[in-house]
DNA sequence: CTTGATACG
DNA sequence: CGTAGCAAG
């Protein structure tokens, strides 16, 4: 981690900013610089992966700074997975998991919704070493797709997170060489095509749409294995995907590459201009079906919520 | 572990110096200073206990220095115990284990037939944390007493190791907080008492017949926790018990604490005065009941030849 | 390579 | 507190 911070740029007054980062273990983040990036980044709204924590850690971050925290730990392995989100803004309601019995004991989606839009913060499952969990990955694909498009019927989604699949061979520094790795599977980058979709309820890679060319500057992990840093072999897993009726306001995606460090994964920042009604108090979401273990917003941990279908409880 | 060993004085020419040292890790000690310690030393022959190898490491200490070097390696928990035995000397005979099945496991014992003495090098097991394992503790002390009994029928023993107990009040610092802990119960204590026996045929605690006053100057292990090494919080765990005949040999047992800090444990040396016979082929072993494990002795890491009683092979 | 959890000391 | 080995990425 870098020691000063002047490359990031104040945020502009009529913009938000969101930030994705995979912590690869917040604690140990922790002692590699991440409350001094956190500090400098300032966003208003973080969200992040692998937390690896077993409850709240909400002395790590300072209530003042992020008044609203969300967590959402693994309940079946300990240390493992597990997802956060830090808000200075109050959001109208926080769900956990995707509703869906099965996928929901890990800690890997955390919902908030805001004025204008869902904030769906995620941290996709890795296929693993020898695609033993590639089934479970391409349902999980597939029930994310569902989630995001039960919630674009109430608002446009930001869907932010390490969805662990390099989408294109521009993504990934050895596309040959990986062809059957985790994260690089033709069924996990056509689960990637088909949740973005087409025509007008697509939804949009923010930095693909706004980087075309971009090769190892959108890079967002690098191993710790083999100085994968050194010689810039790493692969794009972090995103933010839009509703495509959102896209007009997304300013920019950054790919924070000086922030290597703390972790093995980058922080993505994503600048969204502000729109009428987003800090208002939102409509009540509507159907069961879109609202899996929905509670009201209140700031303070959670992670006990989840597991349970929409109309379980 | 200190950088200059200058307090260590050259063996004097009439004399073998005997070491024995937990090392708590033998990869571990290692990296912090263990083979300088060894070269500053120098014993004629050096016995470790938890080396935690899984085999051999023949390539840790230099076959110049120590052309006789002798392993034996836990089978069942990997990582775990383990003893080595580094000679300048060529024994007659090694054997590894007691030559009781169930206790020969672990790695636990190796021995070394010279001319004048038997050198039994021993890592005896730790009872436990709520001294889960007491019951086989008490087991492996008469089993041991057996053992150096049947040795005795041929030569006199240099019993050495870190023998998991603190004899006397005066062997710790907090007696009264330990009398339920590992290492202090009355139990192991009662059975350090009979292994060492009285009368003609009795063994002797060698370190505290020559320094028979000595308190903290005595501990040979420091936990990491709660800085005992800093506050004197240590016990005497390691020891040279010899055969009573073998006792007018010994000219001194040191306790090195200056080096502390490769180890939780500290070395401890053994000065035995040479006598006729000592570098002499041996006689060979008589009884098979005083023979377990035995092989013709011969440069080299070995580490499957225990966990068979005497006479099944 | 790095993390956390576990067993053991 | 520190070591090893494990699972995971």
């Amino acid at each position: 981690m870098p020691k000063v911070y002047d490359f990031i740029a104040a945020t502009p007054g009529n913009c938000y900013k969101l930030v994705s980062y995979n912590v690869n273990s917040l604690q140990a983040a922790c002692k590699k610089g991440f409350k001094e990036y956190l500090s400098a980044e300032n966003p208003d709204v973080i969200c992040l992966q692998e937390t690896k924590a077993n409850q709240p850690m909400a002395f790590l971050v300072s209530k003042k700074q992020y008044p609203f925290q969300y967590w959402h730990c693994s309940k079946t392995k300990k240390g493992y997975a597990g997802t956060a989100v830090f808000s200075k803004i109050e959001p109208a309601r926080v769900s956990y998991g995707l509703g869906a019995s099965g996928l929901d004991t890990e800690g890997r989606v955390i919902t908030l919704e805001f004025g204008t839009f869902h904030f769906v913060a995620c941290y996709v499952p890795n296929a693993g070493e020898k695609l033993v969990r590639l089934a479970r990955r391409v349902e999980w694909d597939v029930r994310m797709g569902e989630y995001l498009t039960e919630l674009e019927a109430t608002k446009p989604v930001v869907y932010a997170g390490d969805l662990n699949v390099a989408h294109h061979e521009i993504d990934l520094a050895r596309p040959d060489t990986n062809r059957r790795s985790a994260g690089f599977t033709v069924e996990e980058r056509d689960g990637f095509t088909a949740l973005l979709g087409d025509g007008e309820h697509s939804r949009i890679d923010a930095f693909r749409k706004l980087h075309p060319e971009a090769l190892a500057e959108g890079y967002t992990y690098f191993g710790y294995r083999a100085n994968c840093r050194e010689k810039s072999v790493g692969w794009r897993l972090d995103y933010f995907v839009v509703s495509r009726p959102l896209m007009d306001r997304v300013i920019d995606v950054i790919v924070r590459n000086e922030c290597y460090g703390a972790s093995d994964h980058v922080p993505i920042a994503l600048y969204l201009e502000k729109a009428d009604g987003d800090e208002a108090e939102s409509a009540p979401a509507s159907s069961d079906v879109c609202a899996p273990q929905i509670e009201a917003a209140s700031a303070g941990g959670k992670d006990d919520s989840s597991g349970s279908s929409p109309g379980h409880d």
